[in-house]
DNA sequence: TCAAAAGTGTTGAGTTTACACCCATGC
DNA sequence: GCATGGGTGTAAACTCAACACTTTTGA
């Protein structure tokens, strides 16, 4: 059992935020070789007793110091043999979410040379990294219609307009209020706190919070999360 | 940049053929080496310069002499660092459907020790195969009911009872034979031919085809195929 | 003529859509 | 008191679930 090999394995984060109306990727600027200058995705290779999902999580430390509240696995690019021009490499994408609160965390620190783009003004990226987004965004986009996962992308308490916006701005859709609110409480996921908002005008409105016990308990008794629009 | 790793890449593919109304997946006889005896999933290490769908590609033509019909990339399984006992290996998973004609057709070649097993009578497998078997089975469960990729499990002309066996068998649920033809057909993605099956006994139902030119056109329209059950 | 599987419609329940006015707050 | 955004209900359209008898064929 011999097999040589010239590949390198690599992983790299997607990480979406959710602020001011607005969808953000966690970018960090190559600070040398051939790509200086060039932003990309927090990323890097795996070390030879790390398990994938661990060399993502430390690059995110080590990169953009954060850690993040939702990671799954997306996909694993490896059928173009020159994304990476100097050698082959096989990358594993992950996709993950930040809570609102953090977000803010990392947009103040800056040890690393780490930034937030909106979704729609990416500036030029290193590598494939701009199709891997596009992948990841169209994940985004078809998971929150089957999975609670909006509610990783807002900070722990919400005002519903914030978590209704957050829908509409991601699936670049219109929503009716009144439907969209109906269904979501529908589902008994969401706990409603004494707190209000506080606006620059009009009415306050008050906080919800996700339970995510209780999502997990309706989960295992079948229920599912699903919400859709005209 | 002068990375040093010491890691493998692998493909693996789970192929999943129907016939006598059970699900099977096809496995492959190590014929050396520590899990001599063991079956496993078709499957090998990455070439150079070979993108990875074609390395799947490759391991299915040699080790047992097919093409499939439907092939995606199914998951990178790359957090057991001893998953392989020999050596660390990151294995990308493809998920794999042939169509029932050339599913016959392996079954009966066994230039290499290639068999297919019923999904619930598997013998025991080498590595985390049977995880990874899971792991695609659950993905076929879940992609039934929005892609129409049931129908690359069967063969061009079908009756209509097989189609619905079909669903019943892979989500281990019963179906209204009634409601399921009336939702099935209100999709207009099928075409009755007018030849009828051969049958043992019984009034021989009509064959159906599935048109797929017909089901991109509807999709790029906003088509989506859906198919829920009590 | 009997056994086996194919083919077919209707009704009630539940869900989804469309739609507009009053309420609380800060300035 | 006015501008701003929050909060709420109802009726019509549609979709889904439940359910049983007739038809065709071969033995």
């Amino acid at each position: 059992m011999n097999i040589q090999q010239n590949i390198r394995v690599a992983v790299d984060a997607i990480v979406f935020g959710y602020s001011r109306r607005q969808l953000h990727v966690l970018l960090i600027r190559q600070k040398f070789g051939l790509l200086k200058d060039r932003w990309a995705l927090v990323g890097g290779f795996v070390q030879d007793h790390e398990p994938l999902s661990e060399a993502v999580q430390r690059e995110l430390r080590e990169e953009a110091g954060i850690s993040v509240d939702y990671l799954e696995q997306l996909y694993t690019f490896g059928d173009d043999v020159h994304r990476d021009p100097r050698m082959r490499v096989v990358s594993v994408a992950y996709f993950a979410l930040v809570h609102t609160e953090k977000y803010q965390l990392i947009a103040d620190s800056d040890a690393e040379d780490a930034r937030w783009f909106p979704i729609d003004e990416l500036p030029p990226l290193a590598f494939d990294h701009a199709r891997i987004i596009q992948t990841a965004y169209r994940r985004l986009q078809g998971k929150l219609s089957y999975q609670p996962i909006g509610f990783d992308l807002l900070p722990e308490h919400f005002p519903f307009s914030d978590l209704e916006n957050l829908y509409c701005t991601i699936l670049n859709t219109e929503i009716d209020r009144r439907n969209f609110r109906k269904k979501m409480l529908s589902f008994g996921i969401l706990e409603e706190t004494e707190h209000s908002a506080i606006q620059k005008s009009g009415r306050p409105g008050k906080l919800f919070k996700f339970n995510s016990l209780k999502y997990n308990d309706l989960k295992e008794k079948g229920f599912v999360f699903e919400i859709k629009f005209a």
